[in-house]
Parts: C-alpha cells; sequence; structure tokens
DNA sequence: GTCTATAATAAGATAGAC
DNA sequence: GTCTATCTTATTATAGAC
C-alpha cells in the first residue's frame, strides 16, 4: 500500500462497501486516505472512474484466477467441483470488492456497464459450459443451463455477503457445503434420479 | 392508487429498485408522482421515512403470506415445499420491492434497521425450524441450520433479480426447479445417500 | 392537500499556488 | 503530488400562502 493510488482504491473498496458508492462522498475517500478531496482527481479523473476501476480489476481477477484454477483438471464433474471452489474461494477472501461488484453496477456510466456485463458473460459462460458438456456426458441432468448457472453463482456469491471470518466454519467447510449442495443439485434428474424414488427411500 | 400517498410509494418502489436509494431524489420522486417535491412530506416526514415504510410493508407482507400457505400442510417435506414456492411466488410477484428489501437496508435508521432486521430474523426462523424438524425425522440430512436456511433463501431470492415476466419460463417453471434443487440438497447426506453410490450409477 | 419560495448544506469537480 | 480556495449545482427539508 506504498502508493497513493492504492490507498485510495482500497479506502473506497471498504467505503462503498460499508456505505455504498451514492452514500460515500469524495470527502469521506480523501479522509480516509489522509489527503485533501481535490487530489482524489489527481489519481482518478472522477467517482465513477474510481468505482469502474475496482468493478474492472475484480472481474478480470475473479476469471483469471478460475482459469487457473481449472486448467490441470479433467473431468467435467471434478472441475465443476473446483469451479465452485474457486468462486467461493475467491468470493472470500475479496468480500468487499465483490459485494460492490455485485451491488453497485448502477453506479457506472453505461459505456463502463457494458464492459464489465461483458466480463461476467465470460465468466458464467464456463459455468455454462462445463453444464453442458456434463448433460451431454450424462454426469449432470439436463436442465435450463443459464437458470442453473445463475443459481450455482448467486448461491456461492451470497455465501460471502454474511461470511465472517471469525465465525465457526472454515473458508473450506462452507466451500464443502456449497460443492455438495450444488453438485447435488445438478445430478438431479439424472438416470438413477430420474423419477426420484430413490430420494424419498 | 387512487390516494397520493400510495402514488408516491408506487413511484418511489420504481425509482428505488432502478436507480437505488441514494441516487433517487426527493425531486425524482415528486416529478414521478406528478406533484410538486414540498408536497411529498405532507405524506411522509422524510425521505427514510419513505424508505422504512417500504421495507416495513414488504417484510410484514412476505411473511404473513408464508403463513398463510404453510397452515394448511402437516408433513415437513411439503412444508418446505410450500415454502420454497411461497418464497419465490412472492419474490417474482414483487419483484421491485424485494429487490429494495434487500439491497437498501443501509439507508434506513438504525432503530428501524434494527426492526426490519429482526422481521427478517423472525421470517428465516421459519425455515430453519422446517430444516430442524426435517433432520429430526430423517426426511432432510443433518447439516449447518443456519447456512441452509440462507443458502435456500439467497437462491430464491437471487431469482427474483433476473427474473423477466417476457421470458420464456413462467412462475411455475421456476419455482419447480428450485424446489427441487433445494430439496435435494436438503437430503444430501441422508440413509439413502450417505456415500453417494446412488448418485455416481 | 398542494403550492411557491427559500433556507441550509453538501456534493462533484476545477484552478492555480507550491 | 498535494494543497487551498472556489465554482456550480443539487440535495433534503421547512415556512407560509392558498
Amino acid at each position: 500500500m506504498g502508493d497513493m493510488k492504492a490507498t485510495i482504491k482500497s479506502v473506497s473498496i471498504d467505503l462503498f462497501y460499508k456505505k455504498g458508492y451514492f452514500a460515500t462522498s469524495i470527502s469521506d475517500i480523501a479522509q480516509g486516505s489522509g489527503i485533501q478531496k481535490a487530489s482524489i482527481y489527481y489519481h482518478y479523473a472522477s467517482k465513477e472512474d474510481l468505482l469502474y476501476c475496482i468493478l474492472k480489476s475484480t472481474m478480470d481477477d475473479l476469471t483469471a484466477y478460475l482459469k487457473s484454477r481449472l486448467s490441470p483438471i479433467d473431468s467435467v464433474e471434478q472441475r465443476m467441483r473446483a469451479a465452485v471452489r474457486s468462486h467461493v474461494d475467491f468470493h472470500l477472501k475479496r468480500q468487499k470488492e465483490n459485494f460492490i461488484a455485485n451491488s453497485e453496477l448502477r453506479g457506472i456510466s453505461p459505456e463502463h456497464y457494458r464492459a464489465i456485463v461483458k466480463k461476467r458473460g465470460e465468466y458464467e459462460a464456463i459455468f455454462q459450459d462445463l453444464i453442458r458438456q456434463g448433460a451431454e456426458q450424462g454426469v449432470f441432468a439436463h436442465g435450463d443451463v443459464k437458470i442453473l448457472s445463475y443459481a450455482i453463482l448467486t448461491l456461492c456469491t451470497a455465501g460471502a455477503t454474511w461470511y465472517k471470518p471469525s465465525g465457526r466454519l472454515t473458508v473450506d467447510e462452507i466451500a464443502d457445503i456449497y460443492e455438495n449442495f450444488i453438485i447435488s443439485g445438478l445430478k438431479l434428474g439424472t438416470v438413477a434420479m430420474s423419477d426420484s424414488p430413490i430420494i424419498k427411500a
């Protein structure tokens, strides 16, 4: 955190998370950074620019993290398990930024909005491809790919909303719960469970 | 929508949903309601009061709706299925209000915040009791009751975020997907599936 | 119950000194 | 790279006429 540009970004993440983007003023950010508000504009063109930089780097890092975690794995089920864990891990590690990325989309300009939505679409497509491949291979049930992907992602993302590092569960324990919950949901309807006599047994 | 008080509330719901509470001004609301901004204050004490009224009525109606849907049902599994459908239905029918109730909690005063969180806790407790009862009866697996309840609720709530009435799926189809996804997740680990040889078959 | 007028304040952003 | 000072505009809310 040596340079001021990074400090301003870090302070903004804390404030946007705590108070929200619109409720946070440039004065608040300046005060938190230990400088005058005019000095903010040397580092960032506007308040919106600051928000966009946060959203952009969060999305880029999120996708890069997922790709790095998936690259060594072959089987579809294991890839989906790893994708879920990657998503949960990243959201727990960078809780505030991800919360902002999911709640402050209305604060950016139309052009920037399109750029972020595009990045998010590319990330979601990785999950959608896995669901599709799993269904083709008979590992997962055939279902609405988009709805299932949204279900998986929002479920895990929401976990980051209430997670507290001081809580009684570790990151790994939480990831276990979500991983199993989701895989079971994806398998629901596969041959062995088609008319669900088994889960009623 | 005969009286102005209801019109103001309705317009506010639209605007808070679309732009967010802090990004919406009293002028915006007045303009949408066809009156001058000063006239808003005859009906509501402040902008915060307006937000609180929206949050309060949404929470009250949400819980009342759930209770009315659960009352005629006995078995735990059927009650959970009905609870999930009730939650999904209500969130789809009153999408905007529920979105606000889940994203604008930071806009209200500490006292009002406590009141809303209390209402939300009572609502969540209904789901948590069902999970607990299901586990005791062997219908659901034993798991972390709070995490499971949050998972269920956030999953369904998120559905309301992206649902569009003009989309290709009906409310009932969406409810079906969630209901089965969740029930399968809750059963995961029950006797018949304990070491999951079945779902691998 | 709604209006006009206005108070009191705070916001985002810029100019120019150092 | 950070400062002080300031511009411009918008904000929530109130006072008092009708």
